[in-house]
DNA sequence: CTCTCGTGAAAGTAAGCACTTGCATTCAGT
DNA sequence: ACTGAATGCAAGTGCTTACTTTCACGAGAG
């Protein structure tokens, strides 16, 4: 196996349980199955290793899979409450302690903070469109009600493991339920399409 | 003034922008204008320390305010989202960082979270009443839509400064657009309550 | 005046940290 | 068979950490 490739699992492995300071380089090493000296041979230091790593996860993280033009707004919502969900759950551990070093290590998350935002524009100029083309009613402010469908989900997931008690339904029958209320506050008409593919769930 | 008053307020702050293990006694009594030696004398351990101070912030974090039977839902709702935002902004540093270290500390952030919980619950036991009473329409639920409110408010907070590009409106200004949406996914009426209330901002 | 109590200052201890050095081993390419 | 690159291992360096010990000082209570 790449030496190279196991230390920046490693790394993040570690990083996602214990944040920078606690990723010392003898248990990235460790888990790596790899000698401490060959992390230095590889990487020059403990940040450059880090980096990298934490690089290359915030990478993939995000991808919305939004079409430009709105047809069928229920389902192309759904599908990407759920993609995103399922992304950030898989994430979550990470997420946490990247947003817990914000404080001090502003640019070790700005990678996943610049994804999460391109993110979130996509979602902006999709509703807008819905808004444009009548597909949505009301008087509704685009920026805000992204903020509350992308809010929502992630809060889900931050929250579910913190305080299991506040989640009484199961994470997808959850995410339904969230679009549901999210498709009436925006006023799009179809609520039976979500409501039918609860039963898929 | 108070040593030990001193040291604790300083354990919170210097935690909050570093975290458990970037809160080295050193730099807390450094904070606090007291002697090293004096945070041993008085607490025995950091970890005493920390423990005793972040009990004491979890402590006066949340308060609903929300009455047992809804009168004017709109208003009232507003309020509580309006207070609930400013305490959560007030304490984003200290709330961060505290989520960063659920992984290897889940005991000191069992405060808060049991804290958040108790709100939680109350706003699912206001909700459930909107709904017997009639004062809320439509097929949604109670746990979902308080997930989905709190959900927004926190995550408005959390994303703020990590991403301001996302955030187009005011602070206040997106509290109020968001209960103006929620109130359209609970179908609650007097939705012309809260865009009066706009303007007051 | 004395005694105690809270505090500060300086020094030290044992452990853990990132990182280095030197040498032995292995293994692929020629 | 020889070379060179990648790795492991043991030891060590200089710094920081939590925490201790010792001594000195000042104020308030008896």
């Amino acid at each position: 196996m790449d030496a190279r490739e196991q230390l920046l699992q490693a790394a993040i492995k570690v990083y996602s349980t214990s944040g920078v300071r606690g990723a010392t380089t003898k248990r990235i090493a460790l888990e790596a199955n790899v000698n401490e000296v060959t992390l230095f041979r590889h990487f020059g230091s403990k940040e450059a290793l880090l980096q990298e790593a934490l690089a290359r996860s915030a990478q993939a993280l995000f991808e919305s899979g939004l079409p430009a033009e709105p047809r069928d707004p229920a389902s192309e919502l759904l599908a990407l409450a759920r993609n995103h969900y399922k992304a950030l759950w898989e994430h979550r551990e990470l997420i946490r302690v990247a947003m817990g070093e914000f404080g001090e290590h502003p640019e070790s998350t700005h990678v996943a903070c610049e994804a999460s935002a391109r993110f979130d524009s996509e979602l902006k100029s999709y509703l807008t469109q819905l808004k444009i083309q009548g597909l949505a009613s009301g008087d509704w402010d685009p920026d805000a009600a992204a903020a509350m469908l992308l809010g929502t989900l992630f809060s889900d997931v931050m929250g579910r493991d913190c305080m299991p008690q506040c989640y009484s339904l199961g994470q997808d029958a959850a995410v339904v339920e969230y679009l549901s209320l999210f498709l009436r506050a925006i006023g799009v008409e179809t609520a039976a399409h979500v409501r039918a593919s609860r039963s898929r769930s």
